[in-house]
DNA sequence: CAGGATCTACTTG
DNA sequence: CAAGTAGATCCTG
């Protein structure tokens, strides 16, 4: 994946780690997990947009607020040029995903007007460039339970629980799986 | 052209 | 039934 040159990244300070979010002239385009904020961010830090911070404070509040079991009541705009048309459809269709709800790969496929393209589903999931927010961890496999996650199945599964959308069979399913 | 965060139908114990 | 296998299908690099 290519990012544009003109990007800056801050940090994302909550109490499951620090968040990095990269962003673009045209918004957010890129969030990633406190595990992999270790390495250098592939942006350029020089380029500080006024409006950047704005939306930085929209973005924090989003997360921190994802992250305490809450519906966030904005989201910052979203830089999705990255992504090829078929990725940008997905997670336009991942955005509508009500919270506390969840969806099959397949559904998704449906919804974006290829129901047979769950496996390709599957593939713009995780090329996710705004895991979270874009709800990518609301998306199950229709019957073997979980399916994978970018970030860690373990941030997959807390998430999940988080928005009360923990099934026992779910659970069940992970302790097969593993 | 190969491979993936899938799904379904089918085949065995 | 449960579990395992094979094909189908679609986007990406």
């Amino acid at each position: 994946m290519k990012l544009p040159q003109n990007n800056s990244a801050l940090e994302v300070p909550t109490e499951a780690g620090t968040f990095l979010a990269v962003y673009s002239r045209a918004g957010l385009c890129e969030l990633r997990f406190p595990e992999k904020a270790d390495s250098p961010p592939l942006a350029d830090a020089a380029t500080l947009l006024v409006s950047m911070e704005d939306w930085h404070a929209v973005t924090s509040k989003a997360l921190r607020r994802l992250l305490a079991g809450c519906r966030p009541e904005i989201f910052p705009p979203m830089d999705l040029s990255a992504g090829s048309d078929f990725q940008k459809k997905v997670w336009a269709a991942m955005r509508e995903i009500p919270f506390g709800e969840t969806v099959s790969y397949q559904e998704l496929a449906t919804r974006i007007g290829n129901p047979q393209a769950c496996r390709a589903v599957g593939g713009a999931c995780g090329a996710n460039p705004i895991p979270v927010l874009i709800p990518c961890h609301r998306v199950l496999a229709a019957n073997r339970g979980l399916g994978g996650f970018s970030g860690g199945l373990d941030w997959k599964k807390r998430l999940l629980a988080l928005e009360g959308s923990w099934t026992p069979k779910l659970q069940a399913a992970i302790e097969t799986t593993v």
